[in-house]
DNA sequence: CGCCTTTGACCTGCGC
DNA sequence: GCGCAGGTCAAAGGCG
């Protein structure tokens, strides 16, 4: 909006300054005329110059000779005066059109921009319906902060009215830049980092194919959307936001999709980073141990469940299933499962799609296209693999599955199957290095079939950058305590870490898109590259980009092409990453120890306060 | 006192 | 329609 004005204050200025020019050069001259016509011989052309501001009458031109002569000087002059003031009325009426020209573009750019956000929120964006004017006026603030924004991207993806608090806070929409640890004091009160996270609950499955996804997701039937609308707890809270109606329905995109990670943890549940309620235990058939079902607390309306058993095969091995989106900002240390989740899950309903091509169903389907979640490349011949600019990199993990054996697509991150090596790609994330101490077996994320092993495809998956302990804690390796040590890793949850790095890097990336990855920081981030690569999903990257681009105020920049150009370093990053490990934890903890997770304390957590 | 867990009852979907 | 299993509700009690 400055812009515009800008230029034509300057042309206005300088036609103005030409205009004085033209008046006072004429009046002096006029002058001079009456002078010259009158007795004074002194009166040279050189006194026109002094007056004029630029007006040179060509003041040697003629020397003081005749009256006829000067007359002759004079006309002579009064004619190239006229032209001159002709072409500043010209320049002038040119000036105005231009103005009018530019104010009307500028109009007209709003209108479209504000009717481009209308569209992308009636198309599905949940919530923002409700918060138009607010997103509205977001845009406008971050426009007016293109001059400093204009490499950064907003990603706050999965926010909700909450979420456009954040910009309230410091005058604009959280940047990927901002998110990063030390920018924002503000935020960096929250200890838990509250609104930093904010912008990664990646609830994008929903959103990405939202006619799509629902004509694949139900295909049980039409009346599971509407109980599975309904399957929400009809809480006081649930009911009292329940306003928007295209949440609840999206949401139920990614209810149906479940995320399973199957960890070792001594503690009760993992620590995600979230809080949970738990709100039943039911003893399910077939395994002895009870399972738990949990509630986010984050939010009240928030419809994220999760269930947690143990494996009847080993009960040191705990299963979380996560199911659905956040709609809130997440704490920081909770962003990475959040995304990773709503990623896979994404990607789960990708294949969900494409399992009517069959692809799904076929069991050990090679899988080529990388794709990484949270440090886990998935890998994917099947449409996956359209996101051909992708460089290729193959990491294989054999026990990976996405299972699509109930009307739950599950996929399931399998934490504790040792790694069976590395990948050449990852020369350093080597076995030796995770197996440097015998007390914490080496584990990378797979990708196990579940139990029935029906519908499975197996995924190449490497996150052997992932090590747990014995007691379940996700430790990293060796290497990212190298980098990481830099990185003050170890006094945040390692998610959280992960995160801010994750998010310089996409800053970085927005700036530099052609720009090797090798700081430091990039090297760790292992959760960024996850998600990021989850948008190899050429849906997820499409709802990626709508967002982004429902984000991005001054639309300038390709938001997708920023993706695309950050995809070019996804390997990179998770070459590097995947060596990256973490301090390891000096404690092994028992039961007794953390007798329940009252508020989520988990394996994670425990491990975390431990080494603090 | 508020929040959480526990736990039995209830609801719902699905297969037979 | 019935039974089973998964999932949820909500009252009761515990805990800080």
């Amino acid at each position: 909006m400055e812009m515009p004005k800008r230029p034509s204050k300057a042309l206005m200025e300088s036609d103005n300054t030409h205009e004085e020019t033209s008046s006072l050069g004429k009046t002096v001259l006029e002058d001079k005329t009456v002078k010259s016509d009158g007795d004074h011989e002194e009166g040279t052309p050189m006194e026109i110059t002094k007056g004029g501001h630029g007006w040179h009458v060509e003041p040697d031109l003629e020397p003081p000779s005749t009256g006829k002569n000067r007359a002759l000087v004079n006309h002579k002059q009064q004619d190239e005066l006229q032209s001159a003031k002709a072409e500043m009325v010209e320049a002038t009426e040119e000036n105005e059109r231009l103005k009018l020209l530019l104010s009307q573009i500028s109009k007209d750019y709003q209108s479209l921009r504000m009717h481009f956000h209308g569209l992308l929120q009636n198309g599905g964006e949940t919530k923002k319906c409700t918060d138009t004017s607010s997103s509205t006026a977001l845009d406008l603030t971050h426009e007016q902060n293109t001059e400093e924004a204009d490499d950064l991207v907003s990603l706050s993806l999965g926010r909700t009215s909450s979420s456009i608090d954040q910009p309230r806070k410091d005058g604009r929409i959280k940047k990927i830049s901002q998110l990063s640890s030390s920018t924002n004091g503000k935020d960096d009160d929250d200890d838990n980092g509250m609104l930093h996270g904010a912008g990664l609950a990646l609830e994008l499955g929903c959103r990405s194919e939202p006619a799509a996804d629902q004509s694949t997701d139900n295909s049980s039937g039409g009346p599971k959307e509407d109980d599975l609308t309904e399957i929400w707890p009809p809480s006081k809270t649930l009911k009292t936001t329940r306003s928007g109606e295209d949440e609840v329905s999206q949401q139920t995109h990614l209810k149906k999709a479940r995320v399973s990670v199957r960890a070792r943890c001594d503690a009760p549940t993992m620590n995600d980073g979230c809080q949970w309620r738990k709100y039943g235990q039911k003893t399910a058939k077939g395994n002895p141990c009870p399972r738990a079902y949990y509630r986010c607390t984050v939010s009240p309306s928030c419809p994220v469940r999760k269930q947690v058993q143990r494996s009847s095969e080993d009960m040191s091995i705990l299963i979380t299933t996560y199911e659905g989106s956040h709609n809130h900002p997440l704490p920081m240390s909770a962003t990475a499962m959040a995304s990773t989740t709503s990623a896979a899950a994404s990607m789960l309903q990708s294949h969900s799609s494409t399992s009517q091509q069959g692809l799904i169903n076929s069991t050990t389907a090679p899988i080529s296209a990388s794709t990484n979640l949270q440090g886990v490349n998935f890998s994917s011949t099947s449409t996956l693999s359209q996101n051909s600019r992708l460089p290729q990199k193959h990491f294989y993990f054999p026990n990976s599955s996405i299972s699509t054996n109930n009307s739950h697509p599950t996929i399931t991150l399998d934490l504790t199957v040792p790694s069976p090596s590395h990948f050449g790609i990852f020369p350093s994330a080597s076995g030796s290095s995770f197996s440097s101490n015998p007390r914490y077996p080496s584990t990378s994320l797979n990708f196990s079939s579940s139990s029935d092993h029906n519908n499975t495809l197996q995924l190449k998956s490497p996150w052997n950058n992932i090590n747990h302990t014995a007691s379940g804690y996700f430790n990293y390796g060796n290497r990212i305590n190298q980098v990481g040590s830099a990185l003050n890793i170890g006094k945040q949850p390692i998610f959280q870490e992960h995160n801010k790095v994750y998010q310089s890097y996409s800053y970085i990336q927005n700036q530099n898109p052609s720009s090797p990855l090798h700081h430091p920081q990039m090297l760790n981030d292992s959760t960024a590259t996850a998600t990021k690569a989850i948008t190899s999903n050429p849906k997820f990257q499409s709802a990626l980009a709508a967002a982004l681009t429902s984000f991005v105020g001054n639309g300038s920049t390709s938001s997708t092409t920023g993706i695309r150009e950050s995809h070019q370093s996804t390997v990179t990053i998770a070459e590097s990453a995947s060596g990256l490990k973490l301090k390891r934890g000096e404690s092994l903890t028992s039961n007794s120890i953390f007798p329940s997770s009252q508020n989520g304390i988990g394996c994670a957590s425990s491990y975390l306060n431990k080494s603090l």
